[in-house]
DNA sequence: CTGGCGCATGTTGACGTCAACATGCTACGG
DNA sequence: CCGTAGCATGTTGACGTCAACATGCGCCAG
């Protein structure tokens, strides 16, 4: 039954006090608890005063609904990302809800469980109905581009770690810098070339550290060994880890995550191939835990902070100025352990 | 009019089509809009289709801050937490997230950057302006404990992975067990007793564990070492692997969290002491990576996507019937892998 | 043939807030 | 002594939606 009871309370809704409640407590009208709620200064201290006090006895919390509706702003930033498991993505996410929370925005998660392109167009449409004043988009670009939905029009957008389809402002690492890092180190140290663990192929960063990565090998005349696809997951690191270490030739192994790269050290080991006396590993992302990797792992550190602080930035000027950003990169410094070191001579 | 400038935009802000824009272009009255929009049955099918493809002519979204104000629901659960770093707090956010969306409401974030009381006092305060119809609680408890502020009185509210205060229902992953668990493998594998890095002073979390440790080698009359106390991190971890490794006493550790593991374990890499033969080693959490941690570690596995489920429905149980539930326990399970084996016999 | 019921649809007003405009009072210059 | 500028405060209406009630039509039982 939905309500035949009398009796019943207000349908277990509250309804908290509202300004008109304030108002007559304070014997002022609306219009100046408005004022006073929004801090504006052009109300006599004592009234001020006066209205507080009501505000507090009463409860009072401002209804931010009505206020959204009257002013057509949320104060909320909404997020579409894919699961929050890899360490990247949760880390800009932490980014990007310090940074909101400093401009004075609210965070409204909007998860895609599943990376089909189904899903993203649920998501996306979902998204219609939520109440934000913008969106950070981070997923995969290939399912962007294969989705039909289109984001609302007028709808402030900014793409992290992908592409933004010359339509949107980007803020992404500067994957490319960073593979190039890793692997001129590894050459750097004598090695005849460099193996690569990628990371998924329609993910648009694996996609770019990939490319430097061969670039780079070919800028140094250095062969480019054919590239094991992995999923970003340790346990998959660990499976073509044990390929490479079956492979004598294979000194030196430049793997596109920290998870990964964790994986291939364990392949080593379990192959009893040393590292890094006989194998050299890099990773990508430098995770808290990377130091404690063993060995502690070399590895390219990206700064998910700034992302999460640009991306922010960008959107918030789009929101309340009007203006839209270009693409911003953020740069990426090699963070260089025990996981590397010269080729035996043999 | 209303706008002073004729030539002036709407202030850079979007005003989409709204119900009587629709109900104007399919020639039905704003009613019949609602009604399509809400999916009630008593429409006309000839006219639903008619409402439908005037919101698909004029890219109709329904505006979600007027639907709040008019209904009292938002459809939204707000999240307080600390950072995300902690690979628990990011699982169970994640599992929180899904759940959520299956049960059709969004998620928004209210993040505690810095984990101090002011804080604490600041996020439950925003709160109050903030767009919910109930939160999930994720701090320690004795911030929580120490805080003035109340939570606004009607706010449905779940803790999880703290102390409910007797106030509000909680979640909490069995820590008890799960450490008995871990405790009692070591026991069984001949140590004489368990050694136990445990996460800092004011964690509940950490304490539970501690507290269930010591008692289970009370419970099977093993002495009990002094507790060393980490923060969580692997560096952490490493710090005090680093004392225990000193140590030819210590042959087995229970760490309260994977990272700390983590740490431990390169400690006993560096100091030359060999795990499992030499020092076994327990973490707690069982994190994706663990099982590539070299050797891979013997750990508690905690189920987060459980606990982040039950809290989504115990939450949406108390907003939408107005029943509070009690505190629900989510077991765990004891994972053992490469990084324990009994003592060796001198 | 008529009263009334079921169904699709329309009309009205209120949710809480704030911008725009209106009012009334004080103070100060000419 | 009057005009008006400047400030605190009040009044009005609209933002978009939906619940409650109202209307009007077809159909069937009596």
């Amino acid at each position: 039954m939905t309500t035949t009871n009398p009796t019943e309370a207000p349908a277990g809704r509250r309804r908290g006090p509202s300004m008109a409640d304030v108002a007559r407590e304070a014997n002022v009208s609306g219009q100046t608890v408005s004022r006073v709620s929004n801090g504006r200064t052009n109300v006599d201290a004592e009234t001020r005063e006066r209205v507080l006090a009501a505000m507090r006895k009463l409860g009072y919390r401002p209804n931010s609904a009505a206020r959204a509706l009257r002013t057509g702003r949320f104060h909320s930033i909404g997020v579409i990302m894919f699961t929050l498991s890899t360490y990247g993505n949760m880390r800009t996410l932490d980014a990007i809800a310090v940074a909101a929370t400093d401009a004075g925005y609210s965070l409204t998660l909007i998860p895609v469980p599943h990376p089909t392109q189904g899903e993203v167009s649920v998501a996306l449409h979902r998204l219609s109905e939520e109440a934000v004043d913008g969106v950070i988009i981070i997923v995969e670009a290939h399912l962007l581009d294969e989705t039909d939905v289109e984001l609302p029009p007028d709808l402030p957008v900014v793409i992290v770690d992908s592409r933004g389809r010359d339509r949107y402002p980007v803020v992404d690492t500067d994957q490319a810098h960073g593979a190039r890092l890793a692997t001129e180190h590894l050459l750097g140290l004598g090695h005849r070339t460099v193996w690569h663990v990628a990371g998924p192929e329609r993910s648009y960063s694996a996609e770019r550290r990939r490319e430097s990565w061969e670039s780079t090998l070919r800028a140094h005349g250095a062969e480019v060994p054919p590239v094991l696809v992995g999923d970003w997951s340790s346990e998959s690191g660990h499976a073509l880890g044990l390929e490479l270490a079956r492979d004598p030739e294979v000194t030196a192994v430049f793997a596109a995550n920290d998870q990964m790269a964790l994986g291939v050290l364990r392949a080593m080991h379990e192959s009893g191939r040393a590292v890094p006396d006989e194998v050299s590993v890099v990773g990508f992302d430098d995770m808290a835990e990377s130091a404690s990797f063993w060995p502690p792992l070399t590895t390219v550190h990206q700064f998910f902070g700034e992302v999460g602080r640009l991306s922010v930035e960008a959107l918030v000027h789009e929101v309340e100025a009007g203006e839209r950003r270009g693409t911003t990169l953020v740069s990426t410094e090699l963070v260089v352990r025990e996981s590397t070191a010269a080729p035996r001579r043999d």
